[in-house]
DNA sequence: CCAAAGAATTAGTCGACACTAATACATTAG
DNA sequence: CTAATGTATTAGTGTCGACTAATTCTTTGG
């Protein structure tokens, strides 16, 4: 009756607009570090390490650990729960997306 | 340096599971009034009242008053800027959102 | 007209969570 | 080795919001 429940993780994740601005500074940039998202994010690097702990549990991002730096990436799959619930949930996006879907699964191998 | 703030308003509504399932009920329904949303939702009618509420200011939902019910219905574009934001950070998905969209500028007079 | 039904609003409660400050842990530089 | 740097974790605080119970308002049925 409900959705997988990443779903729930990936909408609750990125309601807090300070960490979607961290998500997007991420898919922004191929790599980045934290002391690189502390900087002009506003808040304390302590901050920063647990929005991206969330992210990393919905899914969204993915880390490398560097020496003593960790550089975190954006996980291209991260995004699919809500593209799915959106194309079923689309309202007027609806048959548009489905078309969408029936062309991904033909160019996706 | 902000997105338009509606998509604050529409991320912060639908990460709530209750109100999320309200939404969805809307969706799959043509037209719902209040009552047959309290029923099976497992909360009470104010709630699902506010819910309602929340959906209408993040602009997902729209209302038709006749009588003494309120018929709500969705509201075609109100997921337009999750649409939108999806395409600009959607990763992996980002190539294809932009097909997207010039297929549906084409497709929308 | 009165009672009942449908919906919105209010005040109050409780839990979740975003944040800070402080600390702990690991790694590199000198 | 020692100090400094980068990150994660912890406890504690304050705010926000989801919910209930109760009330109000409107509309309809008898």
């Amino acid at each position: 009756m409900n959705q997988p429940a990443p779903l729930d993780a990936v909408m609750r994740t990125l309601a807090d607009p300070t960490r979607r601005a961290v998500f997007e500074r991420v898919v922004g940039a191929t790599e980045i570090t934290v002391g690189e998202l502390t900087r002009g994010s506003g808040v304390t690097q302590g901050a920063i390490s647990q929005h991206l702990k969330s992210l990393k549990q919905a899914g969204l991002v993915a880390e490398r650990p560097e020496g003593r730096n960790v550089y975190y990436r954006a996980e291209s799959k991260g995004l699919a729960p809500l593209v799915d619930w959106m194309s079923h949930y689309g309202v007027f996006w609806r048959e548009r997306f489905d078309q969408l879907h029936a062309l991904l699964k033909e160019m996706d191998p």
